[in-house]
DNA sequence: AGGTATTCACATGAAACTATTCTCTGAGTTAGG
DNA sequence: TAACTCAGAGAATAGTTTCATGTGAATACCTGT
């Protein structure tokens, strides 16, 4: 007992060198004023506050790649309009779902029912039909008079999943419930996503629009040097690190997030390196590790099939720079066939190479060769010194 | 030469099928009164 | 008779197969000069 403790003092005693509050990275953390947002901010308090004169509210589509605030400005603006309203005694209620989670509400049914949840009733994960659960969603729902404010983060993910007539339900609701009236705010990644909407839908969803830009290099270092201030101890940060992290995510598409997890994996190596200071030389090496980990830790998890694939392509890729989906899908087979295990159709494999993309482990270009066929160039994208270590986790995973 | 048609080798889409996990229901069984 | 058990029916879901349709441009095939 006593021993431990004087690891875990220990621990605190070293790891608070660097920071004060890590926290501050992390995409959970709200920060006190969020720098370079002020139009969306108000943009959307405006669409909303007709809820507290219990009026419905505009539905909103928000878009923006991925770290340019969308969840951050949202949740922010909810919740101090629930709070607003809860000073008021009106009944404004916000429900936020993420829409991506994986056994949680990726389908029509788990989002209702993880909705159905937040509201404080559980529904069994499977074995009741669709229609129990939307009842069961309504009857809630219905039970006084209030405004419902529906987040749905990602939901760009469950329409390219499940088509669009969760929506189509949702946006129906009202005219189903007599006390409470629901608006929905949808948060999308893909700006390509409104598309594949029906015509109803869209005309009841997009009744207002608000679009983030990403940031630029100058804004993240500003959104940087304010969270650092927060998560770091005085001096810690050497003259150019924000900026050099700054300098990173603004190559890839202007991404805060990934800024601010290259900022604390920056800090955590230094960290354990013993450094009273962090360095650039820290955000390189943590810029590496966050590229290796993005491949390693997908590469892991997928399954067998994946895997098989996946070898066969680097195997491929070896022989010669471009490979062809046909020529790839032979390869698949005989290697299946040598070691016993039966090989998925054609159709499955093409998927699995578009799932790859979307990973960024390959790059898939679909040309037509004219007379001899139409077929798909792919490119690994896997770092070349990565890529053993990758063959070596797939040996492991496949036995050989 | 210039224009149209054909053709290849897949891509892409939709539907259906399989296996698994879960709930609900109701018949049959058991234990207690 | 009330409580319990357990098989069977019905759902949702992930992963896949089957069937059908789409596609871009190099080549083949015309046509008229």
């Amino acid at each position: 007992m006593q021993e431990l403790v004087n690891i875990f003092e220990a621990y605190l005693s070293k790891s608070t060198r660097i920071f004060s509050n890590k926290e501050a990275l992390t995409s959970k953390f709200t920060p006190g004023k969020i720098l370079h947002r002020e139009e969306e901010i108000t943009a959307l308090a405006q669409i909303l506050s007709p809820s507290l004169k219990m009026e419905k509210p505009s539905n909103v589509f928000i878009y923006g790649k991925s770290g340019t605030g969308k969840t951050l400005v949202t949740t922010f603006v909810c919740n101090q309009l629930e709070n607003f309203s809860k000073k008021k005694g009106k009944g404004v209620k916000v429900l936020y779902t993420n829409c991506k989670m994986r056994k949680v509400a990726d389908t029509e049914y788990r989002l209702i029912a993880s909705l159905c949840r937040k509201l404080g009733r559980n529904l069994p994960a499977t074995g009741l039909p669709t229609y129990e659960i939307y009842k069961n969603f309504f009857e809630l729902l219905d039970r006084e008079e209030r405004i419902y404010i529906l987040i749905l983060d990602e939901i760009d993910r469950l329409v390219k999943k499940c088509g669009d007539e969760v929506l189509y339900n949702l946006v129906r609701v009202n005219s189903e419930l007599k006390k409470a009236k629901v608006s929905i705010v949808g948060i999308s990644n893909d700006i390509t996503f409104k598309t594949r909407l029906d015509s109803r839908v869209l005309s009841s969803l997009g009744e207002e629009e608000i679009i983030f830009p990403p940031y630029d290099a100058i804004q993240l270092t500003e959104i940087l040097s304010e969270r650092a201030k927060i998560a770091f101890r005085e001096g810690v940060l050497e003259e150019g690190v924000i900026q050099k992290c700054a300098a990173y995510a603004a190559r890839e598409h202007g991404d805060a997030r990934r800024a601010l997890e290259l900022l604390r994996i920056a800090g955590e190596i230094a960290e354990r390196e013993g450094s009273l200071k962090v360095l650039e030389r820290h955000v390189d090496l943590a810029n590496e590790k966050m590229e290796r980990e993005a491949v390693i830790e997908v590469v892991k998890k997928q399954p067998l099939q994946s895997k098989i694939l996946l070898f066969s392509l680097i195997k491929s890729n070896r022989k010669k720079q471009k490979v062809y989906s046909g020529d790839l899908y032979d390869e698949y087979v005989n290697f299946c066939k040598m070691i016993g295990i039966k090989p998925l159709t054609q159709r499955r494999v093409s998927d699995l190479l578009n799932e790859f993309d979307v990973l960024g482990l390959i790059n898939n270009k679909v040309i037509s060769l004219g007379r001899y066929g139409r077929t798909r160039e792919i490119n690994l994208s896997i770092p070349q010194n990565l890529v053993e270590e990758v063959e070596k986790i797939l040996k492991v995973g496949l036995g050989i």
